[in-house]
DNA sequence: CTGAAAGCGCTTACAG
DNA sequence: CTGAAAGCGCTTACAG
């Protein structure tokens, strides 16, 4: 591994004057620089994190990205999003899949575990908690949220409540009355934020609309296909069975749309379906959704992230264009798994 | 940020004694060890990682898991095989998606950009070139990788020749002749070792049962499922037509039964289709397909990196459990989307 | 069982 | 424009 010395001793100048030539920091002669780079290259130098770091304060030009399951298609998206950005700009991303498990949350939004191993930390999926945020502030580590909003940190989001509304409305307005909802209802795992908001798009949308709250017409699908599946189940067995289903995720949507085949009901005919997200494979199964941009998700956050931690960089103040808390809009896709209620659909090709 | 010397000053050791206390070192009294661990966690003290990698010769417990694309199913579920593996040990996952791009790949695997940052590399989905082996075994690198078998260094896969040929005899079994492959056919990307053993399976396999090859039949999927939608466009316009075709994704596969049911076409009557991966909606298409295990083989490669860090951790071996080229099972798993030509599908119910 | 001291590979005032 | 020296927060022989 060559050093800094290896370079001081082959150009035959001091270490300090190699640390500021690599660095292209002022005051080193142009042909000193030269030649330092030269041999830089040439014995294919290159500088230690661990020994930059602890000479420069702590820096790691690395930041965390904390996501409930990597595994499922929104997280992965936003990961790809942040990702990118940040990489562009020279940093590294520390991945740490929560799983879900509450023990893993306690264990890094809680502890000492990220102190002095990362600059920043990007949180998606999931709200800290005030004494969670508290901690955090307190370590004066910059956080950033996805899906969640923290009155301190810089978030991105969609809003949830309108998600939700948009899709209920949009079967009212096709002549639904009896909408039953697919989402998590019941609060087993650490994400609530996003659930919570939408449940109470939902609600709020049917007591506008003047129509009575019916608990049984709420199935638990805990934001999975299989769930979803199983969800569809419990729908079609209802009495009277509802005529329009809103579901809190396209991934529960493709459940539905299967358990609804599998009882030889005809979507949209007998059952109008109606997702959230437009999943990659939402077209393809002609779902009706309302899409959120994911990718500009991470992206933005990422932005955020860097903003953050922009003041430390001599000369560099906040990103004027950079907002605290970013809402991007959705947008309802209407596709053929909705129609009035007993009608086929209606496409405008 | 509280350091060693805080805890020294508090104790009143020296700060070496602090260390080896922290490090449950021998030959340090019980008494002391206490007072030190007592006022580590009052003081809420995290040793800088930086400082530790310095003093300790370079280690920085972090590994870096490369990826063609986070966002698919297949590496997002083998990264959280591996990382959850590596966490409970105590290393941290740094992440780098490729994104399919050869500049990023020349980056990442072709320059010293990862030197000093990481103690391992776990490469899933592409086989690094010869001069690329070269060079990070030249740095002393430990690799592992996923899905490509690279001599020197440890890997795990599913043998993908074996794969194809599964797919293929089961459609040969039940009566089919003429069958088309949807694959990656021309190399567009970095990602070469399993698209192109999958349809070297093909061929041999059609070769084997007397079948003249017909390049006609090879159609361009991009194993994506956009991909695999176009690619089934094609295929229901041959002339004569397939009565089957083997997806060497399951991805692609489902974009086939779209195109398929879009033409008008019943599966398995007029067209069977087998893909490969039992990816997580698999079932829910009914699709036949090789099932391979994913999150295993993240495990696996995790402990093979694990394993390959080992000797230097004073008094351990190398663990004998632990293989250097592992090939990991696949299994044919029947469902509704195969049968024999002009039948509907039995199925053993 | 414990401490003083050197060293890991850089950066950063401070002199010159 | 350049160098000598201190320091970042630890670990590690070496003494005792």
């Amino acid at each position: 591994m060559t050093s800094i010395h290896d370079l001081a001793r082959e150009t035959g100048v001091s270490t300090a004057t190699v640390s500021r030539a690599l660095r292209g920091l002022p005051r080193v002669s142009e042909e000193t620089r030269q030649r330092v780079m030269e041999a830089a290259v040439r014995l294919g130098y290159v500088p230690s994190p661990h020994a930059v770091g602890l000479a420069s304060g702590g820096q790691t030009r690395t930041v965390a990205i904390v996501v409930l399951f990597v595994t499922r298609w929104f997280f992965a998206t936003v990961i790809s999003g942040a990702e990118q950005v940040l990489r562009e700009r020279g940093y590294d991303v520390l991945l740490y899949n929560l799983n879900d498990d509450e023990e893993a949350r306690r264990r890094v939004l809680g502890t000492h575990l990220l102190t002095k191993r990362v600059d920043a930390l990007l949180v998606v999926g999931l709200g800290p908690t005030p004494q969670e945020v508290h901690w955090l502030s307190s370590q004066g580590m910059p956080v950033v949220t996805v899906g969640a909003r923290i009155a301190q940190w810089p978030s991105v989001r969609v809003d949830d409540e309108l998600v939700a509304r948009t899709g209920v409305e949009h079967l009212l307005a096709l002549g639904h009355r009896r909408i039953a909802y697919v989402g998590m209802i019941h609060d087993t795992g650490i994400s609530l934020a996003t659930p919570r908001a939408r449940v109470r798009g939902y609600r709020d949308s049917l007591r506008d609309a003047g129509i009575e709250h019916d608990p049984e017409l709420e199935l638990e699908g805990q934001f999975t296909l299989d769930g979803g599946v199983a969800a569809g189940r419990r729908l079609v067995e209802l009495a009277p069975r509802p005529t329009a289903v809103f579901c809190a995720s396209d991934e529960m949507a493709f459940g539905v749309l299967r358990a609804a085949r599998d009882a030889g009901l005809r979507v949209p005919e007998d059952l109008s379906v109606v997702g959230v997200d437009d999943h990659e494979m939402a077209s393809f199964f002609d779902l009706t959704t309302i899409r959120q941009p994911v990718v500009e998700q991470g992206r933005y956050a990422a932005r955020q992230v860097l903003d953050l931690m922009a003041p430390d960089r001599p000369g560099q103040g906040e990103d004027p264009a950079v907002a605290h808390h970013v809402e991007l809009s959705t947008e309802l896709v209407v596709r053929g798994t909705t129609s009035a209620p007993g009608l086929p659909a209606q496409r405008s090709e």
